[in-house]
Parts: structure tokens; sequence; C-alpha cells
RNA sequence: GCACCCGUAGCUCAGCUGGAUAGAGCGCCGCCCUCCGAAGGCGGAGGCCAGAGGUUCGAAUCCUCUCGGGUGCGCCA
């Protein structure tokens, strides 16, 4: 249940008799309404501006209209008081009663809590990673799989059905390069001398395994043969070898994919092609030639007529082309239908995760996405900036030759993969981040992961000392539940309430936003909200969660404390990280 | 040249898609604690939200321009 939802259709419920009363005028949109809680606490639990956002429209004064709305709000039980501020907020105080009972909500949904219904099932394709199957994976491709499997997750949480999708870049050039880097390892593991790798193949060792296997079972039958022979069956080999690599670089951070489309799928099986013809059919595709970029010219430009999509008839800034100078079809062609095909498959609801420097590519596909659905579909493009490794505030020094990156899986063994999950959704997507892989495993407030962990620990410890301090209380999930925490009066204990009650509201927004961060940040003040009141306990062991001499407040308090662990449970639950009950 | 992202405390960053006196951590200053309810706690100073216009009851947030940083710009994917 998110109140502030609730209470805002409370409002709208009333306007609208009001309305139908005739006590205010017809067709009043409520669309700019909002009930939010208030940056001052002490402004009461929520405000609305709907005296504000309804004084035009209404034909009256704000201030008149708040006085008509607040007497109408402070009808609702769960309203303790109304007031009116400064241009025409109105501001709400709900009752201590109301508050306490919400974590009967939280208890009674346990981690399932904060899930919301506005995605109303909707059908939503999230691709991320998609990471060109020539090695394994580099911290690089960390943050976007993060990012977009937590991204998952919270449209998952807030009503959305997801699917999760990888898309293989397995048709281009880099492919051949992979074959050809491949085959020499082939003709090292029979025997052969190839001294160093020549320039423009990949020189990571991770290939030697796929040369032995080829050596295996092919013996000496491809040496010295021309490509003719062995580039298709090395290709299909090697790209398999490193999607098994991917895939278990993946699982080893924990994020799983419903579906692996293959980009070669997408040509051998003439989907492309039907998707160019049906561009032609609608009038979206012509023969032309584009003008050559102004800043950056390639050495080898030349005018050219060739194939061309309407991407600016759709906000793209030029037309951009569907075939090569060798007439196969660009890589955008195929994206175009890879995107036809998702819409097809009845994704009407795309969210595409890149990295920043794909920038250039937004306005081509958001166009693409345009073209093929009839303006039925949206793409959501999220970008990723980079991530720079850093060791006690000193940038890891990565040799610059190809092969020498430093792999997820590194990155992954050192940390683990909770830490690494939580940070890389300390930032914004799209702003840089600095992974300091020291900070990363310090145990002090400034690290975001730590610090939540510790507040999920203490509240199972808190339960542990109870368990020893009163051996009869029954502290149950279901006890708890049944139990009315009326002991529950201090001021930061009802507003770490209502942290915990702000779960739904912090879910739907980062689902709208897109931005899973939004969690990573609210878990964050939820631990501290409750570490200080922790604290407090330090100071006065009269406001202890664990009383030696009052069990009822104990259990009241204890309601309380396991209500955090829950939502912290919760939210972690999102971004793909354990909770602990201990730390080590 | 064009497009996209960014510019908020000394530093690193949030800021709820337009709300009230712009927040947090680190650092700094001042007190307190040395407690196994755990690797510190409490409080304080610190801001022309890059700058200039505009939109309106109201702008860090939306629009335009300027300055400054990043990224990208057929036949790579």
């Amino acid at each position: 249940m998110n109140v502030f939802a609730s209470l805002h259709a409370d409002l709208c419920d009333r306007i609208a008799a009001l309305v139908d009363a005739g006590r205010l005028p017809a067709g009043l949109a409520t669309d700019a309404v909002t009930m939010e809680p208030p940056r001052d606490p002490s402004h009461g639990d929520m405000a609305t501006n709907a005296a504000m956002a309804l004084a035009k429209p209404a034909g009256m004064k704000p201030r008149d209209l708040a006085e008509i709305l607040a007497s109408e709000l402070a009808a609702l039980d769960a309203v303790a008081r109304v007031d009116i501020a400064g241009p025409g907020f109105i501001n709400i105080t709900l009752t201590p009663a109301f508050w306490r009972a919400r974590l009967d909500d939280m208890l009674g949904e346990g981690v399932g809590y904060g899930a919301s219904a506005i995605g109303a099932g909707e059908k939503v394709n999230v691709e991320y990673v998609s990471a060109n199957p020539t090695g394994p994976m580099h911290v690089g491709h960390c943050r976007g799989a993060v990012v977009g499997d937590a991204l998952a997750n919270l449209l998952d949480k807030a009503g959305y059905s997801v699917t999760r999708e990888y898309y293989i870049n397995d048709a281009g050039a880099q492919i051949d390069v992979l074959a050809r880097s491949a085959y020499l390892r082939y003709c090292e593991a029979r025997g052969r001398h190839i001294g160093a790798i020549p320039e423009g193949l990949y020189p990571g060792d991770y290939l030697v395994p796929v040369g032995q296997k080829l050596a295996d079972i092919h013996g000496d039958a491809w040496l010295d043969q021309p490509e003719t022979v062995w580039l298709e069956p090395v290709r299909r080999v090697a790209t398999e070898a490193m999607m098994e690599m991917i895939r278990a670089d993946l699982a080893a951070l924990g994020v799983e994919h419903e579906l692996f489309f293959s980009e070669r799928d997408l040509h051998a099986s003439g989907r492309v092609d039907r998707t160019i013809e049906w561009l032609k059919g609608e009038g979206l595709v012509y023969e032309g030639v584009l003008e050559p970029p102004k800043g950056k010219k390639p050495e080898d430009w030349e005018p050219r007529p060739q194939l061309l999509f309407k991407a600016s008839q759709f906000g793209d800034d030029t037309d951009r082309p569907l075939k090569k100078s060798d007439g196969s079809a660009t890589y955008f062609a195929a994206d175009i239908a890879y995107h036809d095909d998702k819409f097809q498959r009845g994704f009407s609801h795309m969210v595409l995760v890149l990295g920043a420097d794909h920038g250039g590519y937004a306005k081509r596909m958001e166009a693409a996405v345009k073209a093929v659905s009839g303006g039925q579909a949206r793409l959501s493009i999220q970008f990723c900036q980079l991530v720079k490794l850093m060791r006690h505030g000193e940038p890891v020094k990565m040799s610059k030759r190809a092969g020498q990156f430093v792999t997820l899986r590194e990155v992954v063994d050192e940390v683990g993969r909770d830490v690494v999950r939580f940070i890389m959704l300390t930032r914004k997507n799209d702003a840089p981040l600095d992974f300091d892989f020291a900070k990363a495993l310090e145990q002090s407030r400034d690290n975001p992961v730590w610090y939540v962990q510790y507040a999920h620990a203490r509240a199972h410890s808190a339960f542990a000392r109870a368990a020893e301090r009163h051996p009869d209380l029954d502290l149950s999930d279901a006890a708890l539940r049944a139990l009315d925490p009326a002991g529950l009066v201090e001021a930061d204990e009802l507003a770490l309430v209502q942290r915990l009650a702000q779960w739904p509201r912090v879910v739907e927004q980062a689902a709208r936003a897109h931005e899973p961060h939004r969690v990573a940040f609210y878990l964050y003040e939820l631990a501290g909200d409750f570490h200080t009141l922790w604290n407090r306990g330090n100071d006065d062991p009269g406001r202890r969660f664990v009383l030696d001499d009052d069990a009822g407040l104990t259990a009241a308090r204890l309601k309380l404390v396991r209500s955090v662990q829950t939502v912290i449970a919760s939210g972690l639950a999102v971004l793909g990280v354990e909770p602990v009950d201990e730390l080590t």
C-alpha cells in the first residue's frame, strides 16, 4: 500500500464529490494535484498542492479553496490535523495509530512489501549487457549489467511483466577477427610457433582453450588451409565458447537473462531483409547520398548513393544507411529488424541499457522503434557512464594493450558480488562512477553497502538479544503481527515508520523514472535513520529496543525493528543483493 | 560544425519529473564516549544551484542563449 497514493485518491474522490454537489465547477482536472511528504517534518506528514493547482481552473482564491479541501480531508479517519500554510499548501498530519498500523502492511507482505500495480502487467523488454562475444566481460560491462538487472527487478516489483534480454552481436566483422584469433591458437595447440599475436587480432589467452578444443576435434586437418575451409566452423565454435564464458561471468554477478537473441539468426532467417522490404513498402526507404560529417571527415569518404532509412522523419538528425558498400546490411539495419521483432513479440515498452559511448545512437533507435511500431511502442534508453577503478584513491593502472583490461571476474572475486552490485548503483547511471576497491570493503559510514548491511545485521542482533533476555516472549512474525504496538510513541520511532512507509512510493517513482539507484539511496537513508535510533539507546538505556524489564514495550519496538529489516531486505532484493544477518 | 550527457557545500554526490528555509557522506570546528547494544555518538559552520534571460502563484528542476567539461558523428559493432 502506497499511503501517499491512497490519500491522494481519497482527496481526488472528495474533489469529485464536491464537483458533483456543485460546490466546485465541473471539468476540474486533478492531474496536477500531488500528495507527497513535505521536506520539513514540522509541516506534517503529507502535503498537497491541490488548492494552488486547482485555484485557477476553479476560479477561486487558493486559500479559499484550501479551506474547503481542508475540511474534507479533516473528516477522514486517519487524519489528525490539517493546516493551511504558505501560498496554499494543505499540510496533513495523520494519527500515530494510522502510522503504527502500517507495520502490519510490512510484516504481512514481507519482502514483497513495496510491490506496486502501476505496471498493470504491461510487457516490458529490458535489453542489457549485450557485450560482444569476443572475450570475457570487463568492468566496463559490469555497470550496465547491474543497472539493467536492478532495473528489471524494479519494473517487475512495480507490476510490469518483464523480459530480460541479451542481444548477441555474433554477425559482424569482429567475429571474423575472433575466429582468426582462435585459429591461431589452434595452430599453436598443434605445435606451431605463433610468436607474438599480430596486430588486429585478440591476444587474450582466454582463446587458448578454444584452440585446444579445435585441435582435439580436428587434429591437423585445418593446418595451412585457407579461410574458406575453417572460418565458418571456427566462428561458431569460438562464439559459443565466448558466450559460455560470458554467461559464467554474468552468473558470478548474479545476472540472468531470459532470452539470448542472436544477430546472426536475424540475418540468416531473412528477418533483416523482410524488415527492409516492409520499410520500403511504407515508403520509409530510398536511395540517396548523405552529406559527409562536418567535424570528423573519414579519410576514405566518398559520396555514394545508398539505401537510406528516413530516420529524420522520426526525429533523427539525418537519414541512416541500411546497406554497406559491399551490399550487406548495416548493424543499424539489423537493429531495426531486432526491434521490429521485439514489437511483434508484444513489447510496446522497450528499455535499452547502453554505454554512454553509444549516446549518438539514441535518436536513430527511437526513430526506428517509432517507424516499426507505427508510433505504438516507446523505447527508453539508459546510458551508463564509465567506471573508474581506484585503490585507496589512486587510479588502478590499466595497460593500453588490448587484452590487458580488468575483468568483471577479477572485481567480483576481490570484493564479492553483493558489494559490486550495490556500489554500481550508488551513482546515477549517467554520471561517472569511481569504484575504489579499498573503500568497497571498508567498514564505515561512507561505505553505503556496509552501512546498509550493518543496519540489517543490527536488527537481527536485536532479536538475538531479545531471545536471550525474554526467552518466553513470542517474537514470531505471526505474534508481532497480532500485536498492537501502541507503545511506539516516540517522535523518532514514528518518523522511522514513516520512512518505511515511503518504500512503495520509492518503488513507483524509481520504476517510472527507470532509475534503480534511487533504491540504493533510499536504503542508505533508511539505514541512517535506524542507526540513529539505535544509538539513542546507547546514551539512554530506556530507549533501547530490548528492555530487560519491559517485555511488552520490547515487543512493540521489535515489531518496528522487524519492519526495518523487512524493508531493507525488500530493497536489497531489488538491487540483487543478499541481506546479511552478521557482518564478517 | 552538429547532436547527446553533465555543471549543486572545500571534495564526492543526492534532490522525489514544478513546491515551502536546497540535502547527505567525507573533510573542517566544538563537545561527549572508550560503552561489547560491534568498528564511535551529538551538534555547528559552510551555497548567487556555472552565468544571463524567459515561462507562472512558485524554477536547482521546464524553454532559449552564453561559458566550461565529457561522449559520439557513412562502408565499426
